[in-house]
Parts: C-alpha cells; structure tokens; sequence
DNA sequence: CGCATGTGGATTTTT
DNA sequence: TCCACATGCG
C-alpha cells in the first residue's frame, strides 16, 4: 500500500496528527488547513500500517455530506475496500442506526428489528393523536413539535407537570409507549436507544474518529463516551472558530469537555491552504483570541467593499459582474454568493433568471415538500410495518390522496382492519404477499391502481404520476443495488429516506452543474470558491442584530466562515437603502474591522456619501410635504407617463417628486430612483 | 365574543 | 425589546 508516499505530502503538523498513537487526541484544525485529508491518510495509515481493520473504526460526522465525502475519498484511495466494512462510517445517527439494526438488542427495550425511523412531523402526529384519544390537555399545541424536539429527558417529571400544569408528562410517556408499539424511532430515540443499550454491551472499536467535532451536542458526546472502551483511541478534529450551530444545541466548548474527560493530547493544523494572504489576513481579524492562522500563498487581489443603493441595485451589479468573471475564464461553479437570511435569496433569483446566469439555490428539501410522495412513503411504511396505524391513517384520510375517507371512519377500519371497508387499505395490507416479487415500477403502480387515488382534475395531476413513478423507480434501484428481499429492501429505504432526506432523489443532478451558488452564510460551511460575494453587510444584517447589546460571537464566526471560503478573490458589498426595515443604511461594523491597506477602495464610495446625504434630504422634503398638505397623495392613473431604462425595460411612472421618482417596471416590479442619477428616458 | 394575561420567538438548520 | 398568537375568564 502507498500509504507511505501519502505521508510524504503532507506538512509536519499534519504528519503529526496522523501518526499520533495517544489514548485520545483532539486536533485543533483551522479553516482550510486540510483537516479532511489527515482524516483520510490517518484511516488509511491505521489500516495498512498499523493493520487495524476498518470494521474495527468508527468514523462519525455530522452531515451525510461529510460523510459521503469521507467515503467517497477513501474508497478512490483505497480500491480494495468493501462497503460492508465500512458499516461503522458515517453520521452519528446512521451509526447508531447500523448498531441499532444489527448488534444490538433492540428487544430489551421492546422494539423489533425492523423498526423505522420516523421525521420529526410524524412524532407530532403520533403526539397529536394520543391527545386526541386520550383527552389530555396540552398547553400551546402549535409549539408541541419544538418541545418534542428539545430532549424531553432534561425535565424531572415535577418539573414537567409545573410548567404549563397541563399532561406532557403523560404525553411524553405515552408517546414513547406508542412509539414501541409501532415499532418506530425518532432521530433522537436512536441516540437514545443506542446510549441505552450500549451500557450492557461492549462494542469495543479500536478507533473512534470523529470530524467537526466542535458541533457535538449531549446525546453525541454520551454516544462517543458509550463507545469508547479503555482500549479505544479517540481521534477528534473539529475547529472552535466555526462554531455557529450552538443555538442548535451544540454544547459549549465541546474541545474543552473532551480535553477534560479523556486527558486527551491537543495538536493543531495551523497551515490555511486555499485563501490568498489578503483574504486570510482579513479573516484573521475575526478570529478568537489566542488562535494562530498562517498563511502559504502570494497576496493576491484585494478585497473589494462595495455599496449598492439596494438590494436590487446589488444583484444587477453582481448579474454584471459574474458575467464578466465568467468571461474570464472562471467556470460559473468556482462563483458563490452569500447572504445573511433566506429572504435575501429571492432578488438574486429574479435578476439571475433575467440575465441568464445559471444558478442554483441552496435549500433543504425533503420528500415531506412533496405531497404526493409524502403520502407515498407513507402508504409503504404500513404496507411494510402494519403497526404502523398512523401513517394508514394519515394515507386513507388525506384531503389530497387516497381515498379521502373521513377520519373517524378511517381510525375505524384501521384499528379493526376492516378489509371490506377500503380498497386501498385491503391493497396494504396485502401488499407483502401480492407485490413481494415486484420486479419494476409498473408492477407497484397497477398493484396500487394509483391513477385512482390521485386527482385526475387536479393541474398537479401529471407531475404527481410522474413523481410517483420516479419515487418507486428509485426504491426498486436501491433494492437491486442493496440485493435484499423486496419488502426488507423497501423498508431500509424508507429509513433511509428519513435519515438522508432527499438527498437520495437528486444524488448526482447537482454535483457538477456549471452554475453560481447562492447560499446562507451558515450553509457555506465546508466549502469553497474561487470568487466569493458576501452580501447585504449591513449594520443590522451582519452581525444579526437580534437583541439591542448583544455582543455575539457566534455572529463574528460565522462571518468568519463566509470570507474564508474564498480562494482568490472576495468582495464585500452593502446597501444604502435597504428594503428591510431592521436593517440600517449604513456599513457592517465588520467592515470597519478589515485594515484599508487590505481593501481596494472603490469609486462607488463617494458617490455613495451623495447618495445618502440626497436621501436624506428627499426624506426630510416628503416628511415636509406630508405635513403640509395631506389631501394631495392620489394620483389619477390617466397622466401615467412611460418611461424606459437601459436594463430594466419600459415601466409605468407611479410617483414623482423633485428628487425621487417610482417606477413600475414590466418584469422587475417597482423600483425607486434618484431623479439625479437614474438613466430614465421619457417615451 | 371580547379582553386580559401568558408565552416565547425574532435569524440560521442537520439527523 | 416588541409582537403574534394561544389560553382562559367573564
């Protein structure tokens, strides 16, 4: 094996950290330092060098990206290698599901081997539905599903029935009951169940290595801990500087805890591969105290500030821009833009589609935004698990799908199984012994007889058939690809839908599509780009001023996070006049953070200074005229003068002053204008 | 139904 | 801090 020419790339701190052979090793790995790398060489060096076999590892990541990416790595690296070996990679709760379905004795605590993990909607119908039956009275039911999702297990049952005097005590118990009864797990239950059972049996992997560490939380430390024998080595990379999860219930200051607890020994990678030294020397300004960051590449180009009048303004600009980069040479991929909160997305949209700039949106997306297809899955999740009564009921009682029974009647037939009753709960019910031997998609759809129970008269009628179709196309695939029994197969995909999402429907459609990326600042974290707009760096925006005085650091890591995605070139841009009324005009205070002799100063700064100094002016006249005279406002629609701009097209006037004028536009809306420095043409 | 009071969210999102 | 919504009493 090559391992050893693999060690010979990589620098001393790296080479350190993969040759380590303490007890329990923390890796403090600054951004971009090559952290996955040293997770890769280090398996590898362990299995060849050190022959610890893979299925003696366990490896643990937080997203299935990072795992897959792990996985992928390896396996290019390393071609003898099986995937069953590789039972122990992946996301915590995809181990603990492994674990779950295949060592451990998941009958002491009442379940069967073939539960199903179910999303956290679906918990909330269970929860609904006990209260329901049950009669018990829950306070705030349309915070139920936040209050299930926080750990339910951190409140004394006093503590529980004080707080609102109402049954969640009751219903957290009977939930779980249910739960059992039907076979079925929630995301936190398999950490749970796994933690629980771990107690009386010893695993005993010889390797736990884990990646970010940093954004742990209680249930996934006790799970790492629960793992961990005396003769386990632990092995933890993770950078505190990109903590910006912790409002997701990460725990605070995992790398200390673990330092503690295992006496572990502390390394660091501090060599930044990817920014040009401008970029890191600005980055390193918002790094915490005590944290070194060196940089290996030339200067490179300086960071741009930019102001815009608005977040219109902003996107045309950045229309213009990628264009021009593109043009360049820079495949529209290596482009990213970022930006604070979702709601900022849609302009970019609008302008991108208008210019033509390819471009794709970062957003989750789970089967569950589909309709027809959340029915689907549950429609296979009784006809694979008849224990399964809510998801029966939920497929016969749907208002969209099915057989839209009422549900009253549809609880009836299901908890007596009245076959007779319905045909599609006959069809699931029998769906093991008629549909075992389905061999493709068609088989599934006229065993079902679906054209009957979707909408024919619905517009979504067809996109619905052909949903279905895909849907049942892709579990058949992943069936043969599993080489397991039809009904087996189909419910490992039905967990595996839960645990990873959609990401199973669009797997390569996205990989290498030649198109900017447009994301949130938290969802940029792990990648990188060659050309990297953060925008809307505005006071208010960038740090999120949530509280009046809230000093936050995780706001400062995340921007953090944002400019040191960038390889070769970054610009930061603000507006002058933002849509968002919590916004302010004026420049993030992160800005004024960066040295100017890293900053390339940029002409659209003076003008800016006239611009706002003219807003307020115009703000000042309209306040005036408002008090003046109130009666003078409407303005009849027949004296509508048309007007035309170079980029936007004809538009209809809608206001008019001295200063200001408004325009509605064909195809962008209503824009505002400086009389004084719009391009407007009377037609 | 109307009104006073209680409750917690605002922004980010993975499994 | 302020706002939206749920609850509960009269």
């Amino acid at each position: 094996m090559h391992y050893k020419d693999d060690l010979e790339r990589l620098n001393e701190y790296q080479k350190e950290a993969v040759l380590d052979e303490s007890g329990a090793c923390v890796v403090n790995a600054n951004v971009g330092s090559g952290k996955t790398t040293v997770l890769i060489s280090k398996i590898i060096y362990l299995r060849y060098a050190k022959n610890v076999s893979y299925s003696d590892m366990i490896v643990l990541t937080f997203t299935n990206k990072a795992a897959n990416e792990i996985k992928d790595r390896l396996i290019s690296s390393d071609n003898n290698i099986k995937t069953e070996e590789l039972e122990g990679f992946g996301t915590f709760h995809s181990v603990a599901l492994n674990l779950l379905k295949d060592v451990l004795p998941v009958e002491k605590i009442g379940y069967a081997k073939g539960f199903l993990v179910i999303e956290p909607e679906e918990e909330l119908d269970i929860a609904m539905q006990i209260i329901q039956e049950k009669k018990l009275r829950i306070k705030y039911k349309n915070r139920l599903k936040k209050r299930l999702e926080q750990d339910m297990s951190v409140y004394s049952e006093e503590q529980m029935i004080s707080q609102y005097n109402d049954d969640t005590f009751q219903l957290v118990h009977l939930l779980m009951e249910e739960k059992v009864k039907q076979n079925k797990m929630s995301f936190s239950d398999l950490l749970k169940n796994a933690n629980t059972l771990l107690d009386d049996y010893k695993l005993e992997p010889k390797w736990i290595i884990i990646d970010e560490v940093q954004d742990s939380d209680k249930l996934q430390l006790e799970f790492i801990d629960k793992l961990k024998s005396t003769r386990t080595s632990l092995f933890v990379v993770g950078d505190p500087n990109q903590v910006i999860y912790s409002w997701r219930g990460s725990s605070f200051n995992v790398f200390s805890i673990l330092k503690q607890k295992y006496a572990a020994k502390e390394l660091s990678l501090p060599i930044n591969y990817r920014s040009s030294n401008s970029i890191l020397e600005a980055a390193k300004c918002f790094l915490q105290d005590g944290s070194c960051l060196t940089g290996i590449r030339e200067p490179g180009s300086k960071i741009v500030v930019k102001s815009h009048y608005n977040p219109f303004n902003e996107a045309c600009y950045l229309a213009d821009r990628i264009r021009d980069i593109h043009d360049s040479g820079v495949p529209f991929n290596e482009i990213a833009v970022f930006y604070r909160l979702q709601s900022q997305s849609q302009v970019f949209k609008d302008v991108f589609s208008k210019n033509d700039i390819p471009h794709e949106v970062s957003l989750k997306k789970t089967i569950r935004d589909i309709p027809v297809l959340n029915w689907l899955i549950k429609l296979f999740r009784y006809s694979v698990n008849h224990n399964d009564l809510s998801s029966a009921l939920y497929v016969l009682s749907s208002r969209d799908y099915g057989e839209r029974i009422s549900e009253g009647e549809a609880g009836e037939i299901v908890r007596n199984m009245h076959l007779d009753k319905s045909e599609l709960y006959a069809k699931m019910c029998k769906f093991d012994s008629l549909c075992a031997e389905a061999k493709n998609s068609d088989e599934i759809y006229n065993y079902f007889e679906f054209d009957k129970y979707i909408r024919p008269t619905s517009s979504a009628y067809k996109e619905d058939k052909e949903s279905i179709s895909s849907l049942l196309d892709i579990i058949i695939e992943y069936v043969k690809e599993k080489q397991m029994p039809f009904m087996d197969g189909t419910a490992d995909f039905i967990n595996s839908s839960a645990l990873y999402g959609v990401n199973i429907l669009m797997k390569d459609i996205r990989r290498d599509a030649d198109s900017v990326k447009l994301m949130t600042l938290h969802a940029s974290k792990g990648l990188e780009f060659s050309h990297v707009f953060i925008t809307g760096v505005n006071y208010g925006l960038i740090p999120l001023q949530t509280r009046p005085m809230d000093e936050d650091d995780e706001e400062r890591r995340l921007f953090f996070v944002g400019i040191t995605r960038a390889k070769n070139h970054l610009e930061l841009s603000y507006y002058t006049n933002p849509d968002c009324v919590s916004v302010m005009p004026g420049e993030s205070r992160y800005i004024s953070m960066i040295p100017s002799k890293l900053v390339q100063n940029d002409a659209v700064k003076s003008m800016d200074v006239n611009l706002q100094e003219l807003k307020k002016q115009i703000q000042m006249a309209k306040a005036a005229k408002k008090m003046e005279n109130q009666a003078y406002e409407p303005e009849s629609p027949a004296n509508v003068s048309q007007v035309s701009h170079q980029k936007y097209g004809k538009g209809k006037v809608l206001k008019e002053d001295e200063m200001m004028i408004e325009v509605e536009f064909e195809n962008y809306g209503v824009r505002e204008f400086i009389k004084a420095f719009s391009e407007l043409q009377y037609i």
